[in-house]
RNA sequence: GAUUGCGUAGCUCAGUCGGUAGAGCAGCGGCCUUUUAAGCCGUAGGUCCUGGGUUCAAGUCCCAGCGCAAUCACCA
C-alpha cells in the first residue's frame, strides 16, 4: 500500500513444513479406504479396469430415454409372461425395444438381492439402470451390487421399464467407467455448503444438476451474443490480456513480470485502448469477449477475473451502440425462454404483454422493447429535487444527504454523488434502463456533447438495480485526449502513480486519426446472472477465486520465543 | 476495510441451564428380483475451525485469529 519500506512481511526463511504424510493421505478415511479396497477388487477379482477406456456409441441420457417405445415394451412384456408361463424360453427376436449404451455417475443405488437398482447422472439427467442378477455376467452383477455413490458405470441394454413405470436400461452388461475414491456428498441434501460448492465445483457440478445447467445455459449465451455480433458484421478480434500500461479503465490491476524482457507486465483492466487502435488501423467494427482482471474488492457482482465484451464501431456514436445493445439483451431475453422451458425451469415469463419478462430473484425483469431511457439531468432533478447545475442547490441536498466530505468535492462530483445516492435508486430494476447524457466532467473519456458541452454522450444501461455497461461516443480528439490523460495523472495519488502511465503510443494513434466511433462495454457475468436467475457472480464463474485454505505453515514449527505455558 | 451471523462425523444437521458427543444418509457385515430419499438386523466412524482464558468441569461462556455468507464501504 502506501507504506512499501523495505521491510519483508514475512521472513524469508521460507522453510517447508516436513510432514509425514501428505495432505491427501491423512484425509485418508475409513470411506476412501473401502473404496480403494473396492477398486482391488474390481480390478483383481472382477476383472474390470477401474479406470476405464475408450468407449464409442454412448447416447446422452436425454437421448436414450426418446428411444423408449411403450408398444415395444408392452409387447416384450406380454411375451416373457407367456413364455415364462409356457416354460420355455422368451423369442428374443421379437424383442423390439431400442438397445442403447450409456455412461454416468451412480447417484442412487438400490440393493434389492438379486435385482440392482441403479440412477446413472450425466449432464443431462439421470437415467435408471435395471440390473438382473439373470441377464448379466456374474462379475457384472457383482460389479452393480458393490457399485459405490460417483462411481461411473457404462451399461447397455434394452431401454424399457420398471413395473413401477420408470424408464430405465435393463441391463444387459456393465462395466467400469470410473471408480471413484472420494466420499460423496449426501445422496438427497447433497452438497449445500456455499463453501463447499465453489472450492470442489467438480462435486457441484454433478450433486447440483442446476449448476451444469447455468453453466450450459452460459455458453449458448455466450455463443448467442458472437452469432449477433457477427450476423452485424463486426470482427472478433483478441488484443493483449499482459500489457505494459494498465490502461482503459481506473481500476488497480494484478502486476507481473517477464522474465526474459525483465519488464514488468499488467494484467488488462479494459483491452479499450487497443481496440480503439484497431480501428486506427481501419477495421471498421470490431469486438472481443476476454477476461479483464481488477485488483479490487470481491462480492455479489465483482470477481477479480471478469469476462467483457467490449465492440467499437467507426463512424456510430452512443445511440448506435445503444440500438445494438437494446436489440441483443432483447433478443437473448427472448431466447431464455425456450433455454427456461428446456431446463425445466420455472416460465412465467410470457410474450404476450410486448416483451419476455425473465425471474430475477424476486424480481420480474421485462425485457420489451423499447428500453427505458431517462436522461441524467431529469432523473436527477426527480430524485433530488433540484436543478443539477444550481451546484448552491446540489451542495445543499448533499449536506442533507449526510455526505460530508461533500466540501472537498468538485461541483460536478457532488452532483454524482447526489445523483448516486438520490436518483439511480429511483431506476425500475424490473425495466433495463438506459441513463443517458452525464456530466462530462465526470466522463473523462467520452467527447463532450454537440449542442450542451456540460454534458457528454454517454449513457450506462441499468438492470435489476446492476449497472450492466457503459457506452460513449468515443473521444477522438488527440489534443483533448492527451490533455485529459494528463490531468488524470496529476491527480493519482502515491499508490495510483505506481501503476499508472500515460500511454503516449495511444495518443500517437489518435494522431494518426482514429474515425468516430461508438464504443460500448457488457459485463457478460452479469448479464448471465440477469438472465438465469442467478444471485452471485460466483454462481455463473466456474471456478471464482477463494482464500486459499491451509496456511498454516507460518506458525508450524518456527522459532518461537513466545512464552509457552504460564 | 466495518458490522452481523455461521463453522460439530465424508455429507445434511441436532446438541436444553456449562456436567461422559447425537441423528439421518454415506461406510462396513448380513437379508431381500420391481425400488423411487427403498426397507430390515448388526457394526464402525469425532482436532466440536485454530489458539488462549474463566471454571472443579467448556461443543456451550470470554478474548484473539482463520474461513465462509449477508449487509455496508470501495470499485469512472
Amino acid at each position: 500500500m502506501s507504506e512499501s519500506k523495505s521491510e519483508p512481511k514475512s521472513e524469508p526463511k521460507s522453510e517447508i513444513a516436513p510432514e509425514t504424510a501428505s495432505p491427501l493421505e491423512q484425509s485418508e478415511s475409513e470411506i476412501v479406504a473401502s473404496r480403494r479396497a473396492k477398486l482391488k477388487r474390481f480390478r483383481e477379482e472382477l476383472g474390470f479396469e477401474p479406470y476405464g477406456q475408450r468407449e464409442d456409441g454412448l447416447l446422452a441420457r436425454s437421448d436414450a430415454r426418446t428411444r423408449f417405445s411403450e408398444s415395444a415394451h408392452v409387447a416384450f412384456d406380454l411375451a416373457s409372461k407367456e413364455a415364462k408361463a409356457a416354460g420355455t424360453a422368451a423369442n428374443a427376436a421379437a424383442d423390439t425395444r431400442a438397445v442403447v449404451r450409456v455412461a454416468g455417475r451412480v447417484v442412487q443405488h438400490r440393493d434389492m438381492g438379486k435385482l440392482v437398482f441403479l440412477f446413472l447422472r450425466d449432464a443431462t439427467g439421470d437415467l435408471q439402470i435395471s440390473v438382473s442378477k439373470s441377464s448379466v455376467a456374474a462379475n457384472a452383477f457383482e460389479l452393480a451390487k458393490h457399485a459405490d455413490y460417483g462411481d461411473i458405470l457404462v451399461a447397455e441394454g434394452p431401454i424399457g421399464r420398471t413395473n413401477k413405470g420408470e424408464i430405465c436400461v435393463w441391463a444387459t452388461s456393465i462395466s467400469l467407467g470410473t471408480k471413484s475414491l472420494a466420499a460423496p456428498p449426501e445422496k438427497w441434501h447433497g452438497l449445500t455448503d456455499p463453501e463447499l460448492r465453489y472450492r470442489r465445483r467438480y462435486v457441484d457440478m454433478y450433486a447440483n444438476p442446476e449448476t451444469a445447467k447455468v453453466f450450459a445455459m452460459r455458453a449458448r449465451i455466450v455463443s448467442r451474443i458472437r452469432r449477433f455480433m457477427d450476423a452485424r458484421g463486426f470482427l472478433e478480434v483478441e488484443t493483449p490480456v499482459l500489457q505494459p500500461i494498465a490502461g482503459g479503465a481506473a481500476a488497480r490491476p494484478f502486476t507481473t513480470h517477464h522474465n526474459a524482457l525483465d519488464m514488468p507486465l499488467f494484467m488488462r483492466i479494459a483491452p479499450e485502448l487497443y481496440l480503439k487502435r484497431c480501428l486506427v488501423g481501419g477495421m471498421r467494427k470490431v469486438y472481443e469477449i476476454n477476461r479483464n482482471f481488477r485488483n479490487e474488492g470481491i462480492d455479489r457482482s465483482h470477481n477479480p477475473e471478469f469476462t467483457a465484451m467490449e465492440v467499437y464501431e467507426a463512424f456510430g456514436d452512443y445511440g448506435t451502440m445503444m440500438e445494438l445493445t437494446e436489440s441483443l439483451i432483447h433478443d437473448l431475453a427472448v431466447s431464455m425462454i425456450d433455454e427456461r422451458r428446456a431446463a425445466g425451469l420455472r416460465v412465467d415469463a410470457d410474450l404476450a404483454e410486448g416483451g419476455p419478462t425473465l425471474p430475477w430473484g424476486e424480481l420480474a425483469i421485462n425485457y420489451a422493447k423499447p428500453f427505458v431511457r431517462v436522461k441524467f439531468e431529469d432523473l436527477f432533478r426527480q430524485g433530488a429535487g433540484c436543478e443539477m447545475r444550481d451546484f448552491a442547490a446540489v451542495r445543499a441536498k448533499a449536506r442533507e444527504l449526510g455526505l460530508h466530505h461533500e466540501a472537498k468535492l468538485d461541483d460536478w462530483l457532488v452532483v454524482n454523488e447526489v445523483f448516486e445516492e438520490c436518483a439511480e435508486p429511483l431506476i425500475d430494476p424490473c425495466r433495463p434502463t438506459f441513463v443517458t447524457d452525464y456530466p462530462s466532467a465526470v466522463s473523462p473519456l467520452t467527447r463532450p456533447s454537440r449542442t450542451d458541452p456540460a454534458l457528454c454522450e454517454r449513457w450506462d444501461i441499468f438492470i435489476g438495480g446492476m449497472e450492466v455497461g457503459p457506452a460513449y461516443t468515443e473521444l477522438n480528439d488527440p489534443d483533448i485526449q492527451l490533455a485529459k490523460f494528463t490531468e488524470q495523472l496529476k491527480g493519482a495519488d502515491d499508490e495510483e502513480s505506481t501503476f499508472r502511465t500515460l500511454d503516449e503510443d495511444f495518443v500517437e494513434s489518435l494522431r494518426v486519426g482514429m474515425p468516430p466511433a461508438g464504443g460500448l462495454g457488457i459485463g457478460i457475468d452479469r448479464l448471465v446472472m440477469l438472465l438465469t436467475d442467478s444471485a452471485s457472480i460466483r454462481d455463473v464463474i466456474l471456478f471464482p477465486l477463494l482464500k486459499s485454505m491451509g496456511a498454516s505453515s507460518p506458525d508450524a514449527g518456527a522459532s518461537d520465543e513466545s512464552g509457552k505455558g504460564a
